[in-house]
DNA sequence: TAGTGGTCTAGACCACAAA
DNA sequence: TTGTGGTCTAGACCACTAA
């Protein structure tokens, strides 16, 4: 974050393009251009940051086939309106979920310890069996009712010293950023439905046996390394996944 | 199907990388190029098609953006593998989606009958309540085992006469798409788990209360108007959903 | 070295929306 | 009429792979 600048660098490694996407993500990402605000015509980032039209438009068509903006021939480029349909197909924190659903959220921490990585893990994440992870399982609540319990495996290499730091109050995914420069920029999951088993009931104040929208999820960092696996347990009743589909 | 014609039609409405990638998708789906194969490098594109270098790419990427195929800079271009991810992305027929996972694929057809559209539906497919609604159920079986309950409400306006027509033996995809010209080109779905009810369960196999994979979904056409709403009820110890999510 | 895909340019014509 | 994005072209240089 601190290297961003607001042009192309020219001698970079990194293609024009690919510089002017991530220039126009951020500008979106922070704020600085809200849903629904018009962004600068092709015929200005061009003049602005010194590219030909096509690869202007190379960028934006990424942005494009993210969801982030929309186009309109005649009309202009414009922010997108975020869509729960991105809790399909991006990484969103719970917090972001939420509020796309328009509820409060909440958290509280159920358990946070080190342990040895269980063989089932392990082959999940590509590491030993027995090598150390952090685990954390947090109880997630929309308007204060329960909502998902979340079951983390972090892989402790990668964030040493984590249960150290004040990781109840403040966003996970931010501290893993700030303080390790750890991102999830990919991952993998596989959704089921189950039966509650009786103590999971019990936390998210469902029946035993009631169904549970229940997802595994492996996410990988900047250098494509597996670090997290996840188990969500989202209450049947009250979750449900949005998405669109191509013909 | 029959109006395919293997070479770009200059005065047609449509854009010359547009028809470039339906006649690729064309030849990949049919099986004309198979999994592995690579197809023939861009240079020969743009001599076979007439087109340029920058709209056969466009064409390509359109391609390698669904995941039909995958680029190898100084290798070549390879019809891609296909994936369980392409469940969550793509609107597959049941019969694709088993043969995917490695299972043979049948159906038993438990009801069909025009019926008058209850509100709930008329709604989401943004009809008048009462209008004439094609009910078709059928019992998907994958290796001769119950897997998912299928109930389609197909608008009868746009498929006069279909139960006159033999819809049981062979794909319904594809009797609409012949007889009616009738694709869905989008759709929306919810994904949700939910307790089968007893009846569903019985004929499932499975016990009541057992957890489901219930998707709702509504398909568009060619038009943009909504043509089919599904209801599919999975069941949660056979069939699971798999994606890739992004950071 | 030859062939592949990746990036980039300058310039053109078009369709669509709004004034 | 003006400004927007959509399509298309010919040509260039590059990086990577395999022979």
């Amino acid at each position: 974050m601190q290297h961003y600048v607001d042009r192309i660098v020219r001698d970079s490694k990194l293609p024009y393009y690919y510089q002017l996407y991530v220039i126009l993500r951020h500008k979106i990402r922070r704020g600085e251009w809200q849903p629904g605000d018009m962004i600068p015509p092709e015929s200005e980032l061009v003049e602005r940051y010194g590219v030909s039209r096509v690869t202007a438009r190379q960028a934006l068509e990424a942005l494009a086939n993210e969801g982030l903006i929309e186009r309109h021939r005649g009309k202009g480029t414009f922010v997108a309106y975020p869509t729960i349909e991105q809790a399909l197909t991006r990484i969103i924190s719970f917090t972001e979920d939420m509020r796309q659903r328009g509820a409060v959220p909440s958290t509280r921490v159920l358990s946070a310890s080190l342990v040895p990585a269980p063989e089932d893990i392990a082959g999940k994440l590509g590491i030993d069996p027995g090598d150390e992870l952090v685990r954390l399982e947090r109880l997630r609540l929309a308007d204060g009712e329960p909502m998902t319990v979340e079951e983390s495996y972090l892989v402790h290499q990668f964030c040493p010293g984590l249960l150290e730091l004040d990781y109840r109050s403040g966003s996970l995914r931010e501290l893993l950023e700030v303080r390790y420069d750890l991102r999830w920029v990919r991952a993998k999951q596989v959704i089921r439905a189950i039966n509650a088993p009786r103590a999971l009931a019990a936390i998210l104040s469902v029946k035993p046996n009631a169904a549970l929208l229940f997802i595994e999820r492996v996410s990988f960092n900047q250098q494509d390394i597996p670090g997290e696996y996840l188990r969500l347990y989202h209450r049947g009743d009250r979750y449900s996944l949005y998405n669109e589909l191509r013909g």
